[in-house]
RNA sequence: CGGGGUGUAGCUUAGCCUGGUAGAGCGCCUGGUUUGGGACCAGGAGGUCGCAGGUUCGAAUCCUGUCGCCCCGACCA
């Protein structure tokens, strides 16, 4: 049991300025944390209560999961990661940690840099020490801080520069290992979200930088969230919108004929969609083709989509880019000879066709059939332009953004978007980072095998952060009973009182004997200010002890997630407080 | 990285346009009255007005630079 008086809980009347969001202001109003720099926080004692009991119900599902915890520097050797198949990507965002003694100041590349993540070191660590298909299959997990360089941190543990991960990685003999191992952890991520009283649901997702064959996100709907969730009620399909398809093109359906002859007409300082549709043109915007050029890697390369669609840059990952780009109107005129506004991919018309890394086009042209596009000739645009016959097509693909309302693809109903947090994300990695390091096992045959990996994280802070945005009022948090930094608040309303204190002492007692963590309000502040303080910090169960009620007789018990004030008689008190809390605890 | 904004006491901020002794609320300290939903009265402490330069008799205020922070966008395992 802890006395409030003793502890060191500053809570705000006020929230600071910066505090946009209801989650981040209650974070700081609650006294959970302070920000010490931009995307820095320290965590300060019920913070960190509620961040130590996340972890540890992560750590008990990850357990049981079969995952075997450890921990690895968070300072890593920048050659680890030079060696590793997304150094030129991941660079961006890493900090480097380089000595800070005037003698040694690195002017060049980094000798070290904090880990935004581990398989740059989990990957060789494990090549030496995993050699036999009997080591195999392993799974390891741990629970760390992690630091990665955004380039706009926001909305207080949302975003940080600085924020604690349970990340793990597994090691299979083959796919069908790496899928149970995929499997075990998705069903793991799921009891941690529920047992931690979190609404997360799980998406089909983009595999980024990370790599891998598959992926799935864990998510807290919410609207302030980083992310649009492609959802279908009906048959529950649900994706991330960077990963997201839609029905719009429907399978295999048959290239348009040509309508006629395509032909050039001028169109003086169009140089946009909406340009093009408007008087005197009037093209409508589903019957162009719009067409951009990307560098990948530094090659340039097309893409092609209907002119009333927008691009999902995340789905150019599927071209096998390391990285990727608009390309500089300055980059693009040499290849397409022309500046964008006038770009087109008809045959015969770019300037410097074999420039390019190749040309790609989104499956709803096809919708398009025979549309407008530009000349590769600025100011002219060509009409009439026959998919099958004129584009100058590489392969076709999905890169379109799918919008709200489009069917379903897989039942055709219509889609919803929803905006949502990203709380967990789990990737079949397959063999990117053990191939790259020469992560192999010996099979019984005598037989030499890359590792088949899979790497599975779940932001620790960014789910406490995410709890509150999904459980809080207009006075405060909510805590869910398994996360609440105490369970069960005794608030004595009269701390001079000896019988008061005596009595409050008592039903602490029990309620810390059935198992709650208990604190015990016995500052000398009105009571206005106690349960103002009490409706802020969220404790779940709040047992007040007064003069009022003593005259009754009783004492109150009050769930800070309902409305009604339980009156309580003073002989049964101890008891039904201890079933209270053995209630709670069993849900 | 582009666009916008902002920086005044621990927190929230007024003053800046139109230059002339830096103000309030919350919080804090002292005393008193209060005591079931963020009390009241009286007294008090606390500010190099982010930093540097400039203009001026005089700069929180105008100008330049710089740094931090915030928002929008881009970006984002």
């Amino acid at each position: 049991m802890i006395s409030w008086s003793r502890y060191f809980i500053p809570t705000l009347k006020e929230s600071p300025a910066d505090a946009e969001i209801a989650s981040h202001r209650l974070l700081i109003r609650a006294g959970l944390v302070r920000k010490v720099g931009g995307g820095l926080y320290a965590f300060l004692p019920i913070g960190l209560r509620v961040m130590r009991k996340l972890s540890q119900i992560c750590r008990e599902e990850m357990e049981r999961a079969g995952a075997i915890e450890l921990s690895m520097p968070h300072l890593h050797p920048a050659e680890l990661w030079r060696e590793g198949p997304r150094w030129p990507a991941a660079r961006e965002i890493m900090f480097r940690a380089d000595h800070a003694g005037a003698g040694r100041r690195g002017g060049g590349e980094p000798e070290f840099v904090l880990g935004p993540t581990h398989e740059e070191i989990i990957t060789p660590l494990m090549k030496a020490e995993i050699s036999s298909y009997r080591d195999l299959p392993k799974n390891f997990f741990q629970i760390a801080t992690k630091f990665r360089n955004e380039i706009r941190p926001r909305f207080g543990l949302m975003r940080a520069r600085e924020f604690v991960m349970k990340d793990g990685y597994s090691f299979d003999a083959d796919d069908a290992g790496a899928m149970r191992s995929y499997g075990a952890m998705k069903e793991a991520y799921g009891r941690f979200f529920a047992r931690s009283g979190l609404k997360a649901v799980v998406v089909e997702a983009d595999t980024g930088v990370m790599g891998g064959s598959a992926s799935h996100e864990f998510m807290v709907p919410a609207e302030v969230g980083d992310d649009d969730v492609v959802h279908c009620d009906a048959c529950g399909y649900a994706a991330n919108r960077e990963k997201a398809s839609s029905g719009v093109v429907a399978a295999g359906a048959a290239p348009a004929p040509p309508a006629g002859p395509t032909e050039e007409f001028a169109t003086p300082g169009v140089v946009t969609i909406a340009a093009l549709a408007a008087p005197p043109h009037g093209v409508p915007a589903e019957s162009q083709f719009k067409t951009l050029v990307y560098m990948g890697d530094g090659k340039p390369f097309v893409v092609i989509l209907r002119g009333s669609d927008e691009l999902e840059e995340a789905k150019l990952g599927g071209l096998g880019f390391g990285l990727w780009r608009p390309a500089t109107p300055e980059e693009i005129e040499p290849v397409m000879g022309a500046r964008p506004g006038s770009l087109g991919a008809v045959r015969g018309t770019i300037r410097n066709p074999s420039a390019l890394a190749g040309i790609f086009a989104d499956e709803a042209i096809r919708l398009v059939g025979n549309g407008t596009t530009g000349a590769n000739r600025d100011g002219f645009h060509l009409r009439c332009v026959n998919v099958a016959r004129d584009l100058e097509i590489t392969r076709f693909g999905d890169f379109r953004r799918v919008r709200a309302g489009e069917p379903c693809p897989k039942c055709g109903k219509p889609l919803l978007i929803t905006r949502a947090i990203e709380v967990g994300h789990i990737f079949k990695l397959g063999t990117k980072y053990s191939e790259k390091y020469g992560a192999v096992y010996t099979d019984d045959q005598k037989q030499s095998h890359t590792l088949v990996m899979g790497c599975y994280g779940i932001g620790i802070s960014r789910t406490l952060q995410a709890c509150i945005e999904q459980s809080h009022d207009a006075d405060g948090i909510v805590w869910p009973w398994a996360i609440a930094p105490f369970q069960v608040l005794v608030c004595l309303l009269d701390p001079q009182a000896p019988e008061a204190v005596e009595l409050g002492g008592r039903l602490a007692a029990a309620a810390e004997g059935a198992g709650a963590d208990v604190l015990l309000d016995d500052r000398a502040e009105r009571p206005g200010v106690k349960f103002k303080d009490a409706d802020l910090v969220g404790i779940p169960l709040r047992v007040t002890v007064g003069s009022r009620g003593l005259k009754e007789g009783i004492v109150e018990m009050k769930w800070r997630n309902q409305k009604e004030v339980i009156k309580v008689p003073l002989a049964e008190a101890e008891a039904r407080i201890a079933a209270a809390v053995a209630g709670a605890q069993s849900t």
